[in-house]
DNA sequence: GGTAGACCTGGACGC
DNA sequence: GCGTCCAGGTCTACC
């Protein structure tokens, strides 16, 4: 099966793909030489099958090998759409973004847009997994949720769907700890598994595009595990720029780009970007580094 | 509302 | 080999 996705323009593959570190961690996976990202997906209707997303300048095509049905198709294009933000629109980013030399590539490069996984469950999750840790202990402890608790593909049962919420809320907060090895942040996972289960907790109508910033802010923080920088940059994938992620490594840069390196707090992050407004969010995230330079 | 201390884990580093 | 530090923070108790 093959669908054909437009995107509003600009729109760049690549920008999405390369714009966190969601393409690295599991189902998401993504190969270079062909420049197609795959994910496992667990549809709806219990089957499990697997996407392949290829990019080009007005959209992506998703190609799966199993036949789906149309419920399964819309369904599957619906996620996609929302993974890819492809119905957004940064002309007001770019706008502004023109009269700064650190983001005068970002309407040329499309950027704007993030890879967000198809369920809010599976991007808190994982923004938990990503505070208080190094990047690869948390591609690690993503690994082993998928492998111990995600349905596998027909085919190939090493490839598996990230867990649904009901498959995480009947373990156990010593089997995600011992196994899983997701150490303190067990009890948070588990805890928002059964929330999200029984139904007392829908994280999928905060993707809604008219909830004001602070009430969605204040509805993540209630999320045990959810401190201010999950809660940002959960914001981010939301699609709300108001709130600026200030973990050790915007700290790092921030410092390297006004402060010479010297020690700075998150004040210093905020006040960087303080101009910018609802869009501080874009700007610190596609802003220019010097960090990066070379030489 | 602000702050200190604890918290799982595992890689890097110094000895 | 061992101990310590720290990383894409958060929570709780206490003031």
């Amino acid at each position: 099966m093959k669908l054909t996705l437009s995107a509003r323009p600009p729109f760049s593959f690549p920008s999405v793909v390369k714009s966190h570190g969601w393409v690295q961690l599991v189902p998401f996976a993504f190969d270079e030489a062909s420049a197609t990202l795959t994910y496992v997906d667990h549809l709806s209707s219990g089957r499990i099958i697997e996407y392949r997303i290829i990019g080009s300048p007005t959209g992506v095509t998703v190609q799966t090998s199993a036949k789906l049905t149309r419920s399964e198709q819309d369904e599957v294009a619906a996620k996609v759409i929302w993974m890819f933000g492809l119905e957004m629109d940064f002309s007001e980013f770019y706008a502004l973004a023109r009269q700064e030399p650190k983001l005068a590539k970002a309407e040329k490069n499309a950027q704007g847009r993030v890879l967000r996984s198809p369920t809010l469950f599976e991007d808190v999750i994982k923004t938990i997994l990503t505070t208080n840790t190094l990047w690869g202990a948390t591609k690690r402890m993503t690994a082993n949720l998928v492998m111990q608790f995600g349905d596998p593909l027909a085919d190939d049962s090493s490839r598996r769907a990230f867990p649904t919420p009901e498959s995480l809320a009947v373990t156990t907060e010593e089997r995600l700890r011992a196994e899983t090895r997701l150490g303190y942040r067990a009890p948070y996972i588990l805890a928002l598994a059964r929330a999200v289960a029984s139904g007392d907790l829908d994280l999928e109508v905060l993707k809604a595009a008219d909830i004001p910033t602070l009430e969605l802010r204040k509805r993540l923080l209630k999320i045990k595990g959810v401190g201010n920088y999950a809660a940002a940059n959960l914001l981010m994938i939301l699609g709300h720029y108001d709130f600026l992620p200030v973990d050790s490594w915007a700290l790092k840069i921030v410092s390297h780009e006004w402060y010479g390196g010297e020690p700075i707090g998150p004040a210093e992050v905020e006040a960087a970007f303080e101009k910018w407004g609802q869009r501080k969010g874009l700007a610190y995230w596609f802003w220019d580094w010097s960090y990066f330079e070379k030489g």
